[in-house]
DNA sequence: TATGAATGAGGGTTCATTCAT
DNA sequence: GATGAATGAACCCTCATTCAT
């Protein structure tokens, strides 16, 4: 049990270094060896935790993944009105997403280069759209969102939370330091848009 | 002259290859040979027109950046009123944003990656926001923006075209379908809002 | 056409260097460097010749076995008598063996040591002892071999060849420095007996 | 005492374990964490038995060489006639060969692919034949032999059964199949030789 | 004595780049 | 200019060996 608890916390050290070294110079600039050096390990020791260099980066993709799949929140807030549920879950997320600023940094550019990562992702984009979809639409019916489509609100709500999670990665200046205002504004830019009285 | 012209045609047609090839398979599993056979070149004439590897993807970066630098844009949508603005703005770069899809897809992964290249993007970043800023700020004191903060604005809203291409980067079955009828999207989205009327 | 030319005799020189390393360490104790060094070219470009450094090893077992397909041995003796036959074969063969015995010291090891390339051999065997069996068992009645059982016969007469080979390859002295008695002896070893007369 | 004798039953599990492994995928493709599954044991406990994976494999190949050190055989028979000596020696070694199969199998490739366990072996052959060349020497006189050279027909003789051994070892089918009926076959064959009366 | 996690040297292979033709 | 054979540095990964427990 200690041993596979010890065993559990070097593999999180790995990944942890992993995605500081991924995030720094790229997944193919990286060399296993760094990123043994960051974890303080030697290089062959990588491979009793992990299959592959590729298998870390993949590793790394699930975690991100994991984030993701909390139905719980759709559940609790599902009797909410439209707006409330997106600051709701906007604010949850908010944190939690530059939290992970550093993995997604190291992950994302692999994922958009690599096909078969791509299309990972997209598969897993269609399924989250589809959930997302259905939930849009029974509100739709139900009023709080007006006359828009619900389906393309979907796409271009996302949109924004990935460009905006792109431009902190980028350390473009005024998301990095205002990155706590954004959920509020965007709340607000949303569902009042910029020509309320 | 003739010549030149000749060059610049081969030259042109290695970016093109390279686009193809990078946009496919990523930077880094890109051989030259790769892009060499595309082009249906030799290995070696890459380099009477490129450098390196890494010059073909700053040529490819370079004609991305190019399209931004149209301050024309600006200068003639100045005294229209913003949501004119956008919706014109919007409208013209639509199809032209699409058209670059693939070099696009070649090189922003790299650009992530490559702390270098990271930084000069975000110096650009820095540039073009400084202008949208003034412009914003401008508009802001003579209405039509509400009173929403404009900083915050440029960057959301240049966050979401971003993020937009990348779902079509992905292969995001909607965006893909769909891609014309964001521009009116936006526009309503960002000036109506949801709970219009 | 020179350049194909060129291209097989670059790839000849490769071969005979691996065999010459491979005999001399042993196909794993050998690098593909030490081929490279010993061919005078550059690492890189053995594999510009070959897949991998195993399938160098398959080339010079390829090389071995292509020797031993020359039906018309048979052919032109099919008429002779039995001793007759073994006479002529073995002293036909017997210097080409002897030319061979560095690919043979490079190959056999490591087909031995090969579940893969043991199997494949075991596979070639079948197919020359059916071969051989067939033909022994003509002569058989038409007289010439004793009572002999000509499927035992032909397993402990290339038995012999088999194992004569590896004694010279071993450095076997007295092998190696009468190896061009043997195959009278054998002849008259296997005809007359030792109790003849 | 009871230490001793528990710590000779590790020792020679080791060994039994390694020639199956070995045997099957060859010394070097073998991995001494391969060996330890196959004894059932940790990888680091074969270091308290061994001192190093070709330690493992000397030892095998001493169990081997140690079962030729017999030179009771021959005093014993050293007054029998030249048939009847070697139709006794074959028959009493053949099931002892057979029986060792794996452990050749296991070593042979290697002390051919070795440069200096060859040698070692050569060293070992030239003070058998030595022996032999002595043994035959007197017979050779004392008739029985008929005129053959009797140099020759000592190498000869063990090239066969080392050659019978690698077909053997390789899964000759018959060979296989009737290992048992080979010391009659052979003695016949070189006493009598195929064109006897 | 036994374990097995950790080590790190070593090797096969790839591929950007060069240069003789 | 164009070619593509040749180069060799760099890197992922394996595995024999060690040693703290």
């Amino acid at each position: 049990m200690r041993g596979e608890e010890q065993s559990d916390r070097r593999r999180a050290e790995i990944l942890a270094a992993a995605s500081r070294v991924f995030a720094e110079r790229g997944y193919h600039r990286s060399t296993v060896r760094q990123v043994a050096r960051e974890a303080g390990i030697a290089d062959g020791t990588i491979y009793l935790y992990f299959r592959s260099k590729q298998d870390v980066l993949l590793a790394l993709l699930g975690e991100l993944g994991r984030l993701n799949d909390r139905p719980a929140d759709f559940a609790e807030l599902a009797t909410a009105d439209a707006r409330t549920f997106a600051d709701v879950y906007l604010r949850r997320r908010w944190r939690d997403i530059r939290s992970r600023r550093e993995v997604f940094a190291a992950v994302f550019p692999e994922v958009l280069a690599d096909p078969a990562l791509r299309e990972a992702l997209r598969a897993r984009l269609a399924l989250a759209y589809a959930a997302a979809d259905a939930e849009l639409e029974r509100r739709g019916r139900s009023g709080g969102l007006g006359s828009s489509d619900p389906v393309l609100l979907a796409r271009v709500t996302s949109a924004t939370v990935l460009g905006l999670m792109l431009l902190d990665v980028l350390g473009e200046g005024v998301v990095r330091e205002r990155w706590d205002e954004l959920p509020v504004f965007l709340t607000s830019l949303w569902f009042d848009g910029l020509q309320r009285r």
